[in-house]
DNA sequence: CGAAATTTTGATCACGTTCAACTTCAGTGG
DNA sequence: CCACTGAAGTTGAACGTGATCAAAATTTCG
Protein backbone atom coordinates (compact mmCIF):
# COMPACT_ATOMS: atom_id res chain seq x y z
CA UNK A 1 0.00 0.00 0.00
CA UNK A 2 2.87 2.07 0.96
CA UNK A 3 4.18 3.98 -2.06
CA UNK A 4 7.69 4.94 -3.24
CA UNK A 5 7.17 8.72 -3.29
CA UNK A 6 10.21 9.60 -5.73
CA UNK A 7 9.39 7.63 -8.80
CA UNK A 8 10.69 10.33 -11.30
CA UNK A 9 12.06 8.56 -14.30
CA UNK A 10 15.66 9.64 -14.25
CA UNK A 11 15.79 10.29 -18.36
CA UNK A 12 13.66 13.02 -18.17
CA UNK A 13 14.91 16.58 -17.65
CA UNK A 14 13.03 18.09 -15.28
CA UNK A 15 13.08 21.49 -13.74
CA UNK A 16 13.68 22.04 -10.18
CA UNK A 17 10.47 23.47 -9.39
CA UNK A 18 8.48 20.13 -11.71
CA UNK A 19 10.40 18.06 -9.73
CA UNK A 20 9.14 19.38 -6.10
CA UNK A 21 6.35 19.03 -7.10
CA UNK A 22 6.14 15.78 -8.00
CA UNK A 23 7.20 15.17 -4.40
CA UNK A 24 3.69 16.32 -3.18
CA UNK A 25 1.28 15.35 -6.34
CA UNK A 26 1.58 12.74 -9.20
CA UNK A 27 1.29 15.62 -11.90
CA UNK A 28 0.53 13.65 -15.13
CA UNK A 29 2.21 14.85 -18.55
CA UNK A 30 -0.49 16.88 -19.23
CA UNK A 31 -0.20 18.83 -16.37
CA UNK A 32 3.17 19.80 -16.50
CA UNK A 33 3.02 20.64 -20.32
CA UNK A 34 0.01 22.80 -19.01
CA UNK A 35 2.38 24.23 -16.54
CA UNK A 36 4.73 24.62 -19.43
CA UNK A 37 2.39 26.30 -21.45
CA UNK A 38 1.84 29.24 -18.76
CA UNK A 39 4.99 30.06 -19.09
CA UNK A 40 4.89 33.42 -20.30
CA UNK A 41 8.54 34.32 -20.63
CA UNK A 42 11.99 32.96 -19.23
CA UNK A 43 14.45 35.62 -18.46
CA UNK A 44 17.73 36.01 -16.81
CA UNK A 45 18.15 38.82 -13.66
CA UNK A 46 21.44 39.68 -13.17
CA UNK A 47 23.58 39.62 -9.64
CA UNK A 48 22.27 41.98 -6.97
CA UNK A 49 19.52 43.72 -8.60
CA UNK A 50 16.19 43.68 -7.08
CA UNK A 51 13.37 41.61 -8.08
CA UNK A 52 10.57 41.89 -6.34
CA UNK A 53 10.53 45.54 -4.22
CA UNK A 54 8.88 46.06 -0.64
CA UNK A 55 5.68 48.41 -1.02
CA UNK A 56 5.52 47.70 -4.92
CA UNK A 57 2.55 45.35 -6.28
CA UNK A 58 3.59 42.28 -7.96
CA UNK A 59 0.95 40.19 -9.80
CA UNK A 60 3.70 37.79 -11.20
CA UNK A 61 5.27 34.93 -9.89
CA UNK A 62 9.44 33.78 -11.01
CA UNK A 63 9.95 30.19 -10.78
CA UNK A 64 13.55 29.82 -9.73
CA UNK A 65 15.59 27.44 -12.60
CA UNK A 66 18.72 28.74 -11.73
CA UNK A 67 20.79 30.92 -8.97
CA UNK A 68 20.22 32.40 -5.78
CA UNK A 69 18.02 35.50 -4.48
CA UNK A 70 17.18 36.60 -0.89
CA UNK A 71 13.90 37.30 0.63
CA UNK A 72 14.45 40.48 3.34
CA UNK A 73 12.85 43.23 5.11
CA UNK A 74 14.42 46.57 5.60
CA UNK A 75 12.83 47.96 9.22
CA UNK A 76 12.47 51.71 9.87
CA UNK A 77 15.94 51.25 12.42
CA UNK A 78 18.17 50.38 9.80
CA UNK A 79 17.93 46.75 10.10
CA UNK A 80 17.59 44.14 7.85
CA UNK A 81 15.57 40.96 8.11
CA UNK A 82 16.16 38.37 5.49
CA UNK A 83 13.68 35.47 5.64
CA UNK A 84 14.01 33.09 3.36
CA UNK A 85 17.16 32.17 0.85
CA UNK A 86 15.46 31.69 -2.61
CA UNK A 87 17.51 28.30 -4.07
CA UNK A 88 16.60 26.84 -7.66
CA UNK A 89 12.72 25.14 -7.62
CA UNK A 90 11.73 28.23 -4.69
CA UNK A 91 9.03 30.68 -6.45
CA UNK A 92 9.83 34.44 -6.29
CA UNK A 93 6.37 36.60 -5.70
CA UNK A 94 5.46 34.48 -2.96
CA UNK A 95 3.47 35.67 -0.78
CA UNK A 96 3.94 38.92 -2.24
CA UNK A 97 1.91 38.55 -5.05
CA UNK A 98 -0.98 37.41 -3.19
CA UNK A 99 -1.11 40.81 -1.32
CA UNK A 100 -1.85 44.36 -2.48
CA UNK A 101 1.59 45.24 -2.06
CA UNK A 102 4.83 43.40 -1.56
CA UNK A 103 5.29 42.86 1.68
CA UNK A 104 9.03 42.08 1.17
CA UNK A 105 11.77 42.34 -0.95
CA UNK A 106 13.92 39.90 -3.20
CA UNK A 107 17.01 40.38 -4.24
CA UNK A 108 19.59 38.54 -6.37
CA UNK A 109 22.99 36.95 -4.80
CA UNK A 110 23.93 35.75 -8.02
CA UNK A 111 22.77 35.48 -12.06
CA UNK A 112 19.36 33.93 -11.76
CA UNK A 113 16.94 32.62 -14.87
CA UNK A 114 13.61 32.18 -13.91
CA UNK A 115 10.22 31.90 -15.45
CA UNK A 116 7.33 34.14 -15.57
CA UNK A 117 4.06 33.48 -15.14
CA UNK A 118 1.35 35.71 -13.68
CA UNK A 119 -0.48 35.35 -10.63
CA UNK A 120 -3.95 35.17 -12.55
CA UNK A 121 -2.94 32.64 -14.95
CA UNK A 122 -0.91 30.43 -12.35
CA UNK A 123 -4.43 30.65 -10.66
CA UNK A 124 -6.74 29.99 -13.66
CA UNK A 125 -4.22 27.01 -14.51
CA UNK A 126 -4.70 25.36 -10.49
CA UNK A 127 -8.29 25.98 -10.98
CA UNK A 128 -8.51 23.42 -14.34
CA UNK A 129 -5.77 21.35 -12.72
CA UNK A 130 -6.53 19.62 -9.33
CA UNK A 131 -3.46 17.96 -8.72
CA UNK A 132 -1.32 21.14 -9.24
CA UNK A 133 -3.54 22.93 -6.93
CA UNK A 134 -3.16 19.98 -4.15
CA UNK A 135 0.46 19.83 -5.30
CA UNK A 136 0.77 23.93 -4.54
CA UNK A 137 -1.17 23.49 -1.00
CA UNK A 138 1.68 20.97 0.04
CA UNK A 139 4.57 23.35 -1.79
CA UNK A 140 2.79 26.18 0.79
CA UNK A 141 2.54 24.28 3.94
CA UNK A 142 6.65 23.02 2.97
CA UNK A 143 7.35 26.63 2.86
CA UNK A 144 4.96 27.19 5.80
CA UNK A 145 6.78 24.78 7.92
CA UNK A 146 10.37 25.75 7.45
CA UNK A 147 9.57 29.49 8.14
CA UNK A 148 8.64 28.05 11.39
CA UNK A 149 12.09 26.38 11.73
CA UNK A 150 13.47 29.95 10.77
CA UNK A 151 11.17 31.28 13.63
CA UNK A 152 12.66 28.55 16.44
CA UNK A 153 16.01 29.10 15.31
CA UNK A 154 15.80 33.11 15.67
CA UNK A 155 13.53 33.07 18.68
CA UNK A 156 15.16 30.46 20.89
CA UNK A 157 18.20 28.54 19.73
CA UNK A 158 21.80 29.63 21.01
CA UNK A 159 23.60 30.74 18.13
CA UNK A 160 26.18 28.26 17.54
CA UNK A 161 23.37 26.22 17.00
CA UNK A 162 21.68 28.11 15.12
CA UNK A 163 24.72 28.55 13.01
CA UNK A 164 24.99 25.16 12.42
CA UNK A 165 21.24 24.31 11.74
CA UNK A 166 21.65 26.55 9.29
CA UNK A 167 24.19 25.49 7.69
CA UNK A 168 22.58 21.77 7.65
CA UNK A 169 19.48 23.08 6.35
CA UNK A 170 20.87 24.95 3.32
CA UNK A 171 22.57 22.12 2.64
CA UNK A 172 20.20 19.45 2.59
CA UNK A 173 17.67 22.09 0.33
CA UNK A 174 21.22 22.55 -2.23
CA UNK A 175 21.58 18.53 -2.46
CA UNK A 176 18.03 18.30 -2.95
CA UNK A 177 18.22 20.66 -6.75
CA UNK A 178 21.54 19.27 -7.32
CA UNK A 179 24.04 21.95 -6.28
CA UNK A 180 25.58 20.49 -3.35
CA UNK A 181 28.07 17.60 -2.97
CA UNK A 182 27.58 14.87 -0.33
CA UNK A 183 28.66 16.43 2.33
CA UNK A 184 30.34 19.82 1.21
CA UNK A 185 28.79 22.83 -0.54
CA UNK A 186 29.23 25.94 -1.99
CA UNK A 187 28.16 28.32 0.45
CA UNK A 188 26.57 31.79 -1.66
CA UNK A 189 26.32 34.20 0.91
CA UNK A 190 27.81 36.32 2.76
CA UNK A 191 28.39 36.26 6.89
CA UNK A 192 26.53 40.00 6.72
CA UNK A 193 23.72 38.47 5.07
CA UNK A 194 23.95 35.22 7.11
CA UNK A 195 23.60 37.46 10.75
CA UNK A 196 20.43 39.13 9.17
CA UNK A 197 19.40 36.14 8.12
CA UNK A 198 19.45 34.48 11.81
CA UNK A 199 19.19 37.43 13.71
CA UNK A 200 23.00 38.03 14.84
CA UNK A 201 25.58 40.70 14.07
CA UNK A 202 28.29 39.31 11.27
CA UNK A 203 31.26 39.60 13.57
CA UNK A 204 29.41 37.33 15.73
CA UNK A 205 28.31 34.32 12.52
CA UNK A 206 32.14 35.15 12.04
CA UNK A 207 33.04 33.91 15.74
CA UNK A 208 30.71 31.02 15.59
CA UNK A 209 31.63 29.53 12.15
CA UNK A 210 35.36 29.65 13.70
CA UNK A 211 34.51 27.83 17.01
CA UNK A 212 32.57 25.61 14.68
CA UNK A 213 35.96 24.73 12.63
CA UNK A 214 37.83 24.75 15.79
CA UNK A 215 35.34 22.09 17.24
CA UNK A 216 36.20 20.06 14.31
CA UNK A 217 32.66 20.13 13.00
CA UNK A 218 33.48 22.24 9.91
CA UNK A 219 36.02 23.06 7.59
CA UNK A 220 35.85 26.25 5.25
CA UNK A 221 37.73 27.01 2.43
CA UNK A 222 37.09 30.16 0.65
CA UNK A 223 33.23 30.30 0.11
CA UNK A 224 33.45 26.44 0.34
CA UNK A 225 31.60 24.40 3.53
CA UNK A 226 32.35 20.68 4.03
CA UNK A 227 30.72 18.96 7.03
CA UNK A 228 33.77 17.64 8.80
CA UNK A 229 31.43 15.52 11.40
CA UNK A 230 28.34 15.79 9.60
CA UNK A 231 26.76 13.43 12.52
CA UNK A 232 28.19 15.65 15.46
CA UNK A 233 26.79 18.76 13.63
CA UNK A 234 23.49 17.25 13.39
CA UNK A 235 23.58 16.21 17.34
CA UNK A 236 24.71 19.76 17.98
CA UNK A 237 21.77 21.34 16.09
CA UNK A 238 19.62 19.09 16.49
CA UNK A 239 18.72 19.13 12.86
CA UNK A 240 15.74 17.35 11.33
CA UNK A 241 15.38 17.18 7.95
CA UNK A 242 11.97 18.89 6.86
CA UNK A 243 12.09 17.19 3.26
CA UNK A 244 10.45 13.70 3.77
CA UNK A 245 6.69 14.24 3.31
CA UNK A 246 4.46 12.09 3.22
CA UNK A 247 1.95 11.52 0.71
CA UNK A 248 -1.93 10.28 1.87
CA UNK A 249 -3.45 7.69 -0.19
CA UNK A 250 -5.97 9.86 -1.65
CA UNK A 251 -2.98 12.15 -3.31
CA UNK A 252 -2.37 9.82 -5.76
CA UNK A 253 -5.51 9.54 -7.08
CA UNK A 254 -6.43 11.32 -10.12
CA UNK A 255 -9.40 13.45 -10.56
CA UNK B 1 -15.08 46.77 -12.10
CA UNK B 2 -13.60 46.70 -8.60
CA UNK B 3 -16.26 44.40 -6.22
CA UNK B 4 -16.51 44.73 -2.16
CA UNK B 5 -14.74 42.14 -0.95
CA UNK B 6 -17.05 40.95 2.33
CA UNK B 7 -20.61 41.11 0.65
CA UNK B 8 -21.16 38.54 2.93
CA UNK B 9 -25.44 38.26 4.06
CA UNK B 10 -25.75 39.09 7.12
CA UNK B 11 -28.44 37.09 8.21
CA UNK B 12 -26.54 34.14 7.65
CA UNK B 13 -24.80 32.51 10.69
CA UNK B 14 -21.51 31.73 9.04
CA UNK B 15 -18.07 29.86 10.28
CA UNK B 16 -15.59 32.15 11.25
CA UNK B 17 -13.54 29.60 8.84
CA UNK B 18 -15.67 29.95 6.17
CA UNK B 19 -15.93 33.89 6.80
CA UNK B 20 -12.16 33.68 6.07
CA UNK B 21 -12.52 32.03 3.07
CA UNK B 22 -14.91 34.06 1.77
CA UNK B 23 -12.11 36.95 1.50
CA UNK B 24 -9.88 35.31 -0.87
CA UNK B 25 -11.99 33.61 -3.12
CA UNK B 26 -16.08 33.81 -3.64
CA UNK B 27 -17.32 30.04 -2.69
CA UNK B 28 -20.27 29.09 -3.92
CA UNK B 29 -23.41 28.09 -1.54
CA UNK B 30 -22.93 24.46 -2.91
CA UNK B 31 -19.27 24.35 -1.83
CA UNK B 32 -20.09 25.52 1.65
CA UNK B 33 -22.11 23.13 1.61
CA UNK B 34 -19.83 20.50 0.71
CA UNK B 35 -17.49 21.47 3.30
CA UNK B 36 -19.67 20.92 5.86
CA UNK B 37 -20.45 17.67 4.88
CA UNK B 38 -16.98 16.95 4.75
CA UNK B 39 -17.00 17.38 9.10
CA UNK B 40 -16.99 14.24 10.17
CA UNK B 41 -17.55 15.73 13.96
CA UNK B 42 -17.90 18.49 16.22
CA UNK B 43 -16.01 18.30 19.48
CA UNK B 44 -15.07 20.46 22.59
CA UNK B 45 -11.72 19.89 23.47
CA UNK B 46 -11.26 21.07 27.06
CA UNK B 47 -8.97 23.93 28.90
CA UNK B 48 -4.67 23.27 28.53
CA UNK B 49 -5.30 19.88 26.92
CA UNK B 50 -2.80 18.64 23.85
CA UNK B 51 -4.68 18.35 20.85
CA UNK B 52 -1.52 17.60 18.81
CA UNK B 53 2.14 16.13 19.92
CA UNK B 54 5.45 16.80 18.39
CA UNK B 55 6.47 13.94 16.57
CA UNK B 56 2.84 11.72 16.23
CA UNK B 57 1.50 11.34 13.20
CA UNK B 58 -1.85 13.12 12.42
CA UNK B 59 -3.92 12.66 9.19
CA UNK B 60 -6.90 15.10 10.53
CA UNK B 61 -7.20 18.99 10.62
CA UNK B 62 -9.28 20.87 13.15
CA UNK B 63 -11.09 24.27 11.78
CA UNK B 64 -11.54 26.01 15.64
CA UNK B 65 -15.39 27.36 15.75
CA UNK B 66 -13.74 29.01 19.43
CA UNK B 67 -11.74 29.30 21.95
CA UNK B 68 -7.67 29.64 21.67
CA UNK B 69 -4.69 27.09 21.48
CA UNK B 70 -1.02 27.63 20.66
CA UNK B 71 1.06 25.97 18.19
CA UNK B 72 4.94 25.79 20.00
CA UNK B 73 8.14 23.61 19.94
CA UNK B 74 10.19 22.55 22.61
CA UNK B 75 13.26 22.60 22.16
CA UNK B 76 16.40 20.04 24.06
CA UNK B 77 17.51 22.85 26.03
CA UNK B 78 13.92 23.46 27.75
CA UNK B 79 13.22 26.11 25.97
CA UNK B 80 9.84 26.80 24.34
CA UNK B 81 9.17 28.29 20.97
CA UNK B 82 5.73 29.37 20.17
CA UNK B 83 4.97 29.89 16.81
CA UNK B 84 1.85 31.33 16.66
CA UNK B 85 -2.04 31.73 18.52
CA UNK B 86 -4.12 29.47 17.30
CA UNK B 87 -7.74 31.57 17.20
CA UNK B 88 -11.14 31.02 15.80
CA UNK B 89 -11.09 30.29 12.17
CA UNK B 90 -7.70 28.89 12.19
CA UNK B 91 -7.39 24.87 11.43
CA UNK B 92 -4.98 23.31 14.10
CA UNK B 93 -2.98 20.49 12.19
CA UNK B 94 -1.49 22.27 9.44
CA UNK B 95 0.77 22.50 8.54
CA UNK B 96 1.40 19.35 10.58
CA UNK B 97 -0.73 17.06 8.89
CA UNK B 98 1.00 17.46 5.48
CA UNK B 99 4.25 15.90 7.27
CA UNK B 100 4.92 12.45 8.01
CA UNK B 101 5.05 13.30 11.80
CA UNK B 102 3.94 16.70 13.40
CA UNK B 103 6.86 18.62 13.95
CA UNK B 104 4.98 20.54 16.54
CA UNK B 105 2.69 20.81 19.39
CA UNK B 106 -0.71 22.53 19.63
CA UNK B 107 -2.56 22.90 23.25
CA UNK B 108 -5.58 24.43 24.20
CA UNK B 109 -5.58 27.95 26.28
CA UNK B 110 -8.85 27.80 26.45
CA UNK B 111 -12.30 25.19 26.10
CA UNK B 112 -11.90 25.13 22.33
CA UNK B 113 -14.71 23.71 19.53
CA UNK B 114 -13.79 22.77 16.37
CA UNK B 115 -15.00 20.62 13.55
CA UNK B 116 -12.32 17.71 12.40
CA UNK B 117 -12.07 16.90 9.34
CA UNK B 118 -9.49 13.79 7.90
CA UNK B 119 -6.73 15.85 5.64
CA UNK B 120 -7.41 12.77 3.01
CA UNK B 121 -11.43 13.90 2.58
CA UNK B 122 -10.25 17.66 2.69
CA UNK B 123 -7.69 17.19 -0.32
CA UNK B 124 -10.39 14.92 -2.01
CA UNK B 125 -12.83 17.79 -1.54
CA UNK B 126 -10.03 20.68 -2.22
CA UNK B 127 -9.42 18.35 -5.48
CA UNK B 128 -13.24 18.62 -6.64
CA UNK B 129 -13.77 22.02 -5.66
CA UNK B 130 -11.43 24.43 -7.86
CA UNK B 131 -12.53 27.17 -5.43
CA UNK B 132 -12.07 25.63 -2.18
CA UNK B 133 -8.54 24.94 -3.67
CA UNK B 134 -7.75 28.65 -4.84
CA UNK B 135 -9.39 29.78 -1.15
CA UNK B 136 -7.23 27.59 0.86
CA UNK B 137 -3.99 28.13 -1.15
CA UNK B 138 -4.59 31.96 -0.60
CA UNK B 139 -5.47 30.87 3.01
CA UNK B 140 -2.17 29.39 3.08
CA UNK B 141 0.05 32.25 2.02
CA UNK B 142 -1.60 34.38 4.51
CA UNK B 143 -0.36 31.94 6.79
CA UNK B 144 2.91 31.96 5.50
CA UNK B 145 3.09 35.87 5.69
CA UNK B 146 1.91 35.65 9.11
CA UNK B 147 5.13 34.20 9.99
CA UNK B 148 7.11 36.11 7.88
CA UNK B 149 6.44 39.04 10.23
CA UNK B 150 6.81 36.73 12.92
CA UNK B 151 10.71 36.16 12.19
CA UNK B 152 10.83 39.68 11.64
CA UNK B 153 10.15 40.34 14.93
CA UNK B 154 12.00 37.90 16.77
CA UNK B 155 15.23 38.41 14.82
CA UNK B 156 15.09 42.68 14.67
CA UNK B 157 12.78 44.20 16.30
CA UNK B 158 13.69 45.72 19.74
CA UNK B 159 11.71 43.97 22.64
CA UNK B 160 9.38 47.28 23.27
CA UNK B 161 8.40 47.53 19.46
CA UNK B 162 8.05 43.87 19.66
CA UNK B 163 5.33 43.57 22.62
CA UNK B 164 3.73 46.49 20.88
CA UNK B 165 3.29 44.72 17.60
CA UNK B 166 2.68 41.57 18.75
CA UNK B 167 -0.45 43.21 21.00
CA UNK B 168 -1.53 45.08 17.82
CA UNK B 169 -1.93 42.04 15.60
CA UNK B 170 -3.29 40.19 17.95
CA UNK B 171 -6.22 42.22 18.44
CA UNK B 172 -6.33 42.68 14.75
CA UNK B 173 -7.04 38.96 14.12
CA UNK B 174 -9.62 38.87 17.50
CA UNK B 175 -11.20 41.73 16.01
CA UNK B 176 -11.68 39.93 12.48
CA UNK B 177 -13.50 36.57 14.19
CA UNK B 178 -15.68 39.25 16.86
CA UNK B 179 -13.84 38.76 19.88
CA UNK B 180 -12.31 42.32 20.43
CA UNK B 181 -14.37 45.56 20.77
CA UNK B 182 -12.46 48.19 18.72
CA UNK B 183 -9.75 48.98 20.89
CA UNK B 184 -9.53 46.93 23.33
CA UNK B 185 -9.55 43.41 24.30
CA UNK B 186 -9.53 40.43 26.44
CA UNK B 187 -6.06 38.82 25.85
CA UNK B 188 -5.62 35.05 26.67
CA UNK B 189 -2.16 34.57 26.99
CA UNK B 190 0.49 34.98 30.14
CA UNK B 191 3.32 37.08 30.17
CA UNK B 192 5.41 33.46 29.73
CA UNK B 193 3.55 32.67 26.80
CA UNK B 194 4.17 35.95 25.46
CA UNK B 195 8.00 35.85 25.88
CA UNK B 196 8.26 32.45 24.45
CA UNK B 197 5.99 33.48 21.51
CA UNK B 198 8.38 36.83 21.00
CA UNK B 199 11.47 35.09 22.00
CA UNK B 200 11.87 37.28 25.21
CA UNK B 201 11.96 36.22 28.86
CA UNK B 202 8.57 36.58 30.90
CA UNK B 203 10.26 39.47 33.68
CA UNK B 204 11.44 41.63 30.60
CA UNK B 205 8.05 40.79 28.76
CA UNK B 206 6.46 42.50 32.17
CA UNK B 207 8.72 45.28 32.15
CA UNK B 208 7.77 46.02 28.15
CA UNK B 209 3.72 46.31 29.39
CA UNK B 210 5.06 48.57 32.22
CA UNK B 211 6.93 50.94 29.61
CA UNK B 212 4.06 50.75 27.39
CA UNK B 213 1.47 51.63 29.92
CA UNK B 214 3.92 54.31 31.51
CA UNK B 215 4.07 55.80 27.88
CA UNK B 216 0.43 56.16 28.09
CA UNK B 217 0.00 53.75 24.82
CA UNK B 218 -2.26 50.96 26.72
CA UNK B 219 -3.74 50.42 29.96
CA UNK B 220 -4.07 47.05 31.82
CA UNK B 221 -6.78 45.93 33.75
CA UNK B 222 -6.47 41.94 34.64
CA UNK B 223 -6.20 40.72 31.27
CA UNK B 224 -8.03 43.22 29.59
CA UNK B 225 -5.65 45.25 27.43
CA UNK B 226 -6.99 49.00 25.64
CA UNK B 227 -5.62 50.93 23.33
CA UNK B 228 -5.24 54.19 25.01
CA UNK B 229 -3.06 55.67 22.29
CA UNK B 230 -4.01 53.10 19.30
CA UNK B 231 -2.28 55.90 16.54
CA UNK B 232 1.24 55.79 19.01
CA UNK B 233 1.13 52.42 19.45
CA UNK B 234 1.08 51.46 15.77
CA UNK B 235 3.43 54.23 15.06
CA UNK B 236 5.78 52.69 17.50
CA UNK B 237 5.65 48.92 15.96
CA UNK B 238 5.41 50.30 12.70
CA UNK B 239 2.85 47.77 12.41
CA UNK B 240 0.86 47.26 8.67
CA UNK B 241 -2.41 45.30 9.10
CA UNK B 242 -1.72 42.21 7.07
CA UNK B 243 -5.61 41.46 6.47
CA UNK B 244 -6.18 44.02 3.29
CA UNK B 245 -6.11 41.18 1.19
CA UNK B 246 -6.53 41.92 -3.01
CA UNK B 247 -8.59 39.50 -4.96
CA UNK B 248 -7.09 39.45 -8.76
CA UNK B 249 -9.91 39.45 -11.67
CA UNK B 250 -9.37 35.94 -12.04
CA UNK B 251 -10.26 34.51 -8.48
CA UNK B 252 -13.23 35.35 -8.81
CA UNK B 253 -14.34 33.72 -11.50
CA UNK B 254 -16.39 30.59 -11.20
CA UNK B 255 -14.48 27.09 -13.29
C1' DC C 1 -10.29 29.23 51.81
C1' DG C 2 -6.09 27.25 50.47
C1' DA C 3 -2.99 26.05 46.75
C1' DA C 4 -1.11 26.99 42.50
C1' DA C 5 -0.17 29.89 38.92
C1' DT C 6 1.02 34.33 37.47
C1' DT C 7 2.77 38.87 37.96
C1' DT C 8 6.03 41.93 39.80
C1' DT C 9 10.45 43.53 41.63
C1' DG C 10 15.39 43.76 42.14
C1' DA C 11 20.35 42.50 41.65
C1' DT C 12 23.74 40.40 39.13
C1' DC C 13 26.05 38.99 35.15
C1' DA C 14 26.95 36.90 30.65
C1' DC C 15 26.25 37.24 26.08
C1' DG C 16 26.25 39.33 21.94
C1' DT C 17 26.27 44.06 19.88
C1' DT C 18 28.70 47.87 18.42
C1' DC C 19 32.37 50.20 16.51
C1' DA C 20 36.64 50.59 14.60
C1' DA C 21 40.81 49.06 12.68
C1' DC C 22 43.08 45.82 10.05
C1' DT C 23 43.57 41.99 6.79
C1' DT C 24 42.38 39.32 3.06
C1' DC C 25 40.04 38.51 -1.15
C1' DA C 26 37.90 39.37 -5.65
C1' DG C 27 37.17 42.01 -9.43
C1' DT C 28 38.68 45.80 -12.69
C1' DG C 29 41.20 48.77 -15.50
C1' DG C 30 45.66 50.56 -16.56
C1' DC D 1 49.98 41.14 -15.37
C1' DC D 2 49.90 43.88 -11.66
C1' DA D 3 48.15 47.78 -9.11
C1' DC D 4 44.17 49.49 -7.42
C1' DT D 5 39.67 49.46 -5.34
C1' DG D 6 35.84 48.01 -2.84
C1' DA D 7 33.76 44.22 -0.60
C1' DA D 8 34.04 40.71 2.69
C1' DG D 9 36.23 38.53 6.49
C1' DT D 10 38.70 38.92 10.97
C1' DT D 11 40.02 40.70 15.38
C1' DG D 12 39.71 43.18 19.77
C1' DA D 13 37.83 46.19 23.42
C1' DA D 14 34.08 48.38 25.64
C1' DC D 15 29.48 48.57 26.50
C1' DG D 16 24.62 47.76 27.18
C1' DT D 17 20.79 44.88 26.96
C1' DG D 18 18.13 41.49 28.31
C1' DA D 19 18.65 36.83 30.70
C1' DT D 20 18.74 34.59 34.92
C1' DC D 21 17.55 33.64 39.45
C1' DA D 22 15.18 34.35 43.46
C1' DA D 23 11.82 36.27 46.35
C1' DA D 24 7.61 38.74 47.21
C1' DA D 25 3.07 40.19 45.96
C1' DT D 26 -0.99 39.25 43.70
C1' DT D 27 -4.43 36.83 41.25
C1' DT D 28 -6.85 32.79 39.83
C1' DC D 29 -8.99 28.67 40.48
C1' DG D 30 -10.25 24.32 42.60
Amino acid sequence: MAVAVRLIRPAEESSPFVLRLQQYASLSEADIAGLQAAVERELTIRKKRDVVLEGYETRKLHIVKSGFATRYKLLANGKRQVLSIILPGDIIGMPSAFFRSSLYSVATLSDVTAQMIPLIKFLDLCRRTPSLAIAMLWYTEHELAAYADHIVDVGRRPPLERVAHFLLELHSRLLAVGCAAESSFEMPLSQEIIGDLLGLSAPHVNRMLHQLKEENLISMDHRRVTFADPEGLRLLARFEPLSPTSLPAGARRSA
